[in-house]
DNA sequence: CTAACATTTTTCCAATTGGTCAAATTTTGA
DNA sequence: TCAAAATTTGACCAATTGGAAAAATGTTAG
């Protein structure tokens, strides 16, 4: 036994479940994942896996709550004293990397979303709801000193993220549509492009 | 019997389960939705629905392809003698009302593409494709004629449906983000002035 | 009216799955 | 070293669920 409760083993093995459990909820969602494939994907038997969580929603439960940090980081990191066009547009460029490079994490909070995010609504009125309207803040301040266009910030995050993690979460339907050609890393450097270009043109300071 | 080979009883009952499956499945997921809640809901046994289906992944296949038509029509609407800008914003309006009108069908699209659309791939990279690129090629046309700004047409039609069904896929997410205060139909006129500010300026032809 | 056909119900089954339990095995600390 | 604690396994169970079969009931055309 050691600090908080946790024994060596236990923090290992807990570990290896939810990185488990990230492949199959993410590729099944939550009530087409089973038990069994999360216990095999880690390695372990079913009857082990329950050893370490008592059942497959607190495994569900635990692996948001972790995720959503990782997620909502970008947005945190956006400077209240910096310039609002390079600070937002560089939002966008690590919101659409992080679509590139977790694509996992980014279906399985659309999953969750999707169904009516119950088991995560005390996270989105809280802590999520907190972090925007905190930049929602920062952003009308920017739109007062006439830094920026005059647009609805909370608008604004809602189009970055909807944007941004179209190239994750309907990853099936955009390359169907680009087709085979179009199919390499250039889809994400064509996103970028667009995106760029797209919020630089609106959030430039209307004349006046 | 009757023309198609269907009877009067069996076009009103097929009709019948298939609102029920649109309300099961937009609610449930296919995974989530069982045979009896879709028979529950339409007013019959499990065993009578089946013998209008022969089982749950048919109605769901169905279902899709009907919705596809209604689902595309505003893309098709777009009409190439018009004015790019006016065109364009006018889809994305009709798009949210869509959203708005019509979350059922939005969500279930949403959950199939998640799960790699594998049921609905034929459609996607046959009828979406091709509609997508006839009206890419529009597109190209315009912005070599000077009429609107020189972007991706595809990446600008994925913008689009991302922004526009943000609204019904996410609207667990949009709610508790704007909080109970926000929460009448003004999130859609709060969106609907927002995203026609977001195309207007992005799509204005830039000078030269 | 009635035979052919369409529809519905009752009953049932096999597979899947979330989860339990007690026994076996391994690890750890004194 | 060795007993207590932690971990793992195998066997099992009850509930759910997709679907089949056949009998019963309803409908319709001649």
């Amino acid at each position: 036994m050691n600090q908080e409760g946790q024994t060596r083993i236990q923090r290992e093995k807990r570990e290896l479940i939810l990185e488990a459990a990230l492949d199959v909820f993410s590729v099944q969602g939550f009530r087409g994942a089973t038990v069994d494939q999360i216990a095999l994907a880690a390695g372990m038997s079913k009857p082990n896996l329950l050893y370490y969580f008592p059942n497959k929603e607190a495994i569900h439960h635990q692996l948001m709550e972790r995720l959503l940090d990782t997620w909502l980081q970008p947005l945190e990191h956006m400077n209240p004293l910096g310039d609002p066009i390079a600070e937002i547009t560089a939002y966008v460029q690590r919101k659409l990397e992080m679509a590139r490079d977790y694509p996992r994490e980014s279906r399985i909070f659309a999953n969750e979303i999707l169904r009516g995010a119950k088991q995560i609504m005390d996270l989105i009125e809280g802590e999520l709801k907190e972090l925007v309207d905190k930049q929602a803040g920062v952003m009308r301040g920017w739109i007062e000193r006439g830094q920026m266009a005059d647009v609805d910030p909370y608008h604004l995050i809602f189009s970055i993220w909807a944007t941004t993690q179209h190239y994750s979460d309907f990853d099936a339907q955009v390359r169907a549509v680009l087709g085979p050609e179009r199919n390499g890393n250039e889809r994400f450097e064509g996103a970028s492009r667009y995106l760029d270009r797209l919020y630089r043109k609106m959030l430039a300071p209307d004349a006046g």
